[in-house]
DNA sequence: CGTAAATCTATACAAAGGTATAGGCCTTCC
DNA sequence: GGAAGGCCTATACCTTTGTATAGATTTACG
């Protein structure tokens, strides 16, 4: 069983190589960035199973989950990540991954999830996918309007009124408005407090 | 050699850990936190090295490297990480840590830098400590006085002015004249521009 | 000691921000 | 079809913020 597994972490991918190469009917390849991974799909033909670090040169987000599905074969890919959420989780077995490995779990595991992920199944940790997701993303954004969206974007960049109206191409005093409304909503003492309430949720 | 490594990743602890032992003279213990680790010491007695991941449930920083130099009987000491900078690096080593070990480094030279850190060396990677820190961390704390910090400190909480001079229990013009600065010093259009470069740069 | 830099204060004015009220337009939903 | 809500605009007023200029104090340094 052929695995490729890409890491930027020298002394992370080359124990998780070793470790897994003592099964028996394991061959693992290893590299350390997105691009390097495609070109050795692209050579060495379609792995059994191939395991991304979503923390990676080139991976940029899940678009590296995306081409190499696309590139393997119709095989199992998985991402493997040491700070993803939940939902970041959610996300990549939606676009189709095969698996999710949180850094967190235990070696033992391991080989069976990649047993698991070469037998078609989906595989992601119990404990970490029912965890309580207390930012719930942005339930702050799916408060908000679009044009609000559009004003406390030019509030995090700090913009006047006057700025934010001539790239939306509306009137000062609707931006008004909806400064109003957005401090309202996220409950801000002023423009400076609601841009700093957006950056620390992680919008922007 | 009795080694004894802390990390919460389960998956990286176990696999480092698995690697070590396939040196005929290294056992390794291996634990998931910082109180756990304090605890195996203070049964275990010192162990011939320490390695300690900078991100790990109770270490609070560097002071789990300091309470663990302390209690290992002045055995070596190392910190483990997989995002730390330059300047944590240098920290850690100016706290008497015996070395400092991205996990971006290659699991061959893990051998060697246990070896040295044992032998009573400091080890860190030459490429990683030499490498050009762009941000230096604060340029720009730096640059602004004690004063210029507790008024952005204020701006950075949504404070008006008002609310800034008491706290400082200073003129509202006087802080007036502070903003007017730190905009100047930060490059800011205005006071939320600044608040929001303060954040950016990772300040409060 | 003189000087530079940081700190604080004052006055005054211009610009931007915040609040309130009111109305028109459009889409969605009952 | 009417109601509700998001969106845009207008007018008016008051507050806050930003700018300029000037002077007093303190602290650090050569």
């Amino acid at each position: 069983m052929k695995i490729l597994i890409a890491d930027d972490h020298d002394l992370v991918r080359e124990t998780i190589s070793a470790f897994l190469e003592q099964e028996a009917d394991f061959e693992v390849v290893a590299t350390e960035s997105f691009p390097a991974a495609e070109a050795l799909i692209k050579e060495q033909g379609p792995f059994d199973l191939i395991l991304l670090d979503y923390e990676m040169p080139g991976m940029n987000g899940l678009d590296g989950l995306t081409r190499a599905i696309a590139l393997n074969d119709g095989m199992p890919v998985g991402i493997l990540s040491g700070v993803a959420t939940k939902a970041t989780a959610e996300e990549a077995l939606n676009r189709g991954a095969a698996g999710f490995l949180p850094k967190t779990m235990a070696s033992k595991s391991l080989v069976n999830a990649v047993r698991f992920m070469q037998a078609g199944e989906q595989y992601a940790p119990i404990g970490f996918m029912t965890q309580y997701e207390e930012t719930e993303i942005h339930p702050m954004a799916q408060r908000l309007s679009k044009r609000e969206m559009d004003v406390l974007s030019g509030l995090c960049r700090g913009l006047s009124n006057k700025e934010i109206a001539r790239e939306l191409d509306l009137q000062e005093v609707t931006i008004k408005l909806h400064v109003k409304t957005l401090c309202r909503k996220l409950e801000a003492r002023n423009r400076t407090h609601a841009a700093m309430i957006a950056k620390d949720a992680g919008l922007f």
